[in-house]
DNA sequence: CTGAAAGCGCTTACAG
DNA sequence: CTGAAAGCGCTTACAG
């Protein structure tokens, strides 16, 4: 056995020349396109094993016109959601034998399309993008060269573009539902500053839950404030110093849920006895913190699993089919606070 | 303006035939490496916005022999710590021009190897490679084509093998120390089943800051358990139960310490007025949780970027430099648990 | 200041 | 059953 100098990488024509073949066989051994006799096979099988040959595949990419490679464009690799949606979309694509490069744009418009050309550049087999708004314009570039995109986060596709995400609409009404169920009438919802996006959806949902259940809607109870803890604190303390309290408040985020359990825990008031707190997103820390919370989740993973499957069908599947349109239903997981 | 059909990328070719020049001189334009005459230049320059022209990456890491891509090996993506030290590392890294595949393995040997040999033949410039146990063998592959490798969580470099890690026993330490400082004598340890590894090392760092301070070790205080929340909740239970009890106890990483407070609570115990708890790591929960919870943390950002340098040194630096070893010092986040 | 040509390492029609 | 050759899209000595 030979030991390769570092820094040297054997090439196909290497393999071929000690093998006394040519690289057409080489290839055809490796790929089993065509069928090569039994002897040579063995006798190339065993140069290959001898000189560790491993295909080049920036070369195999150009030729091919295929990179095997998956762009994920997302604003905060250190929000939780999208590591788990990225394990989930290579646990499918790796099987595919595609990798993804994972960028993150700090929710920079600038750095967005600095990374989206980027990934055009690159050549990839297809693109998940999650931006900060905007979402249609900021992908053309990689639209424009037919390359398969999935917006993320967005709900209507177009030419070229699919579209997942949850339905934030869905979680509103289910954990507005849920808390009804239970014999809440009079229930707040602290949200964000913004009458758009996911939160202004949920917001949706919930009255939509309460209108459902006959119950008129009562502007009074909705709390808006930054998606913060102190946004949490301040949102719930307004909220219960009304002259009649909502006897369960809904948080539009967990974060935002934990901060309004901090003020509860102030005033010395029992959770849910005294009030029920209720966020969206299970994050790791509902769990953990005690009481735990009750909270609406969506599974990331699983929306990272069809995010690969839908771009799989579209880089091999027969083309063309009509724009997608993923949603994905949550649910509730019930723990102490409501 | 011409409008590119979908799927159809425009060439060097193409923009030097519309451009009446040679592909030598669009490439020069491109990289400046050369000079150019004014005029044609622009006449060059107006082409390729005109086309949008994207200079195709593959052909020109296969001609370079230099990919621009980085592979992260890791066993879990969910695990935060990964996330932020992805992300240091890109920002160093883009800078250079380079993107990084982040790989997942679930901490699977057999997915390990897979995974390498696939970074191999993708012919990276650089792998940072966190495995279960076991690394340098199989690191191997990657090393002997001459791939700068760098070991993360581990503290031997080796032949072209750098390595990064954090100093677990200085967390220990340091954990102790403060602990000794606020003037807590006896101190137990929920550790894990092991006899290797960080969760030895902390150890360690705690029995030599007990010795440093005069305070005996006694073996008594230190429960094995599973690292996890009911590991942490059955650990103190034994510890409380003892004849004479600790009054702090350290605990192997977070998960752990939310347990043990867990059945401190349950017992009807103060934190940290009757025993105070410490954990290790700073997940985001250790904040989120009430009481907040004292714990020691590096800065995993921090690590990412010291790593994307050392690659970046690695790749472009003047070869050969001796094997780095890189320690980060962890440092304790006073919070309200101790 | 500019271009023709070689070559990076593959795959795949084409030919025998 | 096998091979010579073209070509993927670049960069870069070499030459003028």
């Amino acid at each position: 056995v030979a030991k390769s100098t570092p820094g040297r990488h054997v090439s196909i024509t290497d393999v071929a020349r000690r093998a006394g073949v040519s690289v057409t066989t080489v290839s055809h051994v490796l790929s089993g396109r065509r069928p090569v006799s039994e002897h040579t096979r063995q006798r190339v099988q065993r140069i290959i094993t001898e000189t560790g040959y491993q295909a080049n595949q920036v070369a195999r990419s150009l030729r091919m016109q295929r990179s095997y490679t998956i762009g994920l464009i997302i604003p905060d690799i250190t929000n939780p959601f999208y590591p788990s949606l990225a394990s989930g979309m290579q646990e499918v694509l790796r099987t595919g034998g595609y990798d993804v490069i994972i960028c993150n744009t700090n929710a920079d418009p600038e750095v967005e399309r600095a990374v989206l050309t980027r990934m055009v550049t690159r050549r990839v087999d297809g693109v998940a993008f999650a931006g900060y708004y905007n979402h249609v314009r900021e992908v053309g570039p990689a639209v424009k060269v037919g390359i398969p995109v999935v917006l993320l986060g967005t709900q209507v596709p177009g030419p070229g573009i699919d579209v997942l995400s949850t339905d934030d609409l869905a979680a509103g009404q289910i954990a507005s539902r849920y808390l009804i169920e239970r014999g809440y009438r009079r229930i707040g919802f602290i949200t964000g500053p913004a009458g758009a996006g996911p939160a202004a959806e949920r917001v949706a949902g919930y009255r939509r839950a309460l209108s459902e259940a006959g119950i008129r809607f009562d502007k009074t109870l909705i709390a808006r404030e930054e998606f913060s803890r102190v946004g949490g604190a301040s949102g719930i303390a307004r909220l219960l110093d009304l002259a009649r309290p909502p006897q369960a408040v809904l948080c539009t985020n967990d974060v935002v849920a934990i901060g309004a359990l901090d003020t509860v825990r102030g005033r010395g008031l029992r959770v849910p006895d005294d009030v029920a707190v209720m966020g969206f997103d299970d994050i790791d820390a509902a769990a953990l913190i005690s009481p735990a919370l009750t909270t609406v989740s969506v599974i990331p993973v699983q929306q990272g699993r069809a995010l690969g499957e839908l771009l799989l069908r579209r880089i091999e599947g027969p083309q063309p089919e009509e724009p997608q349109r993923i949603l994905f239903e949550p649910f509730v997981v019930a723990r102490e606070t409501a």
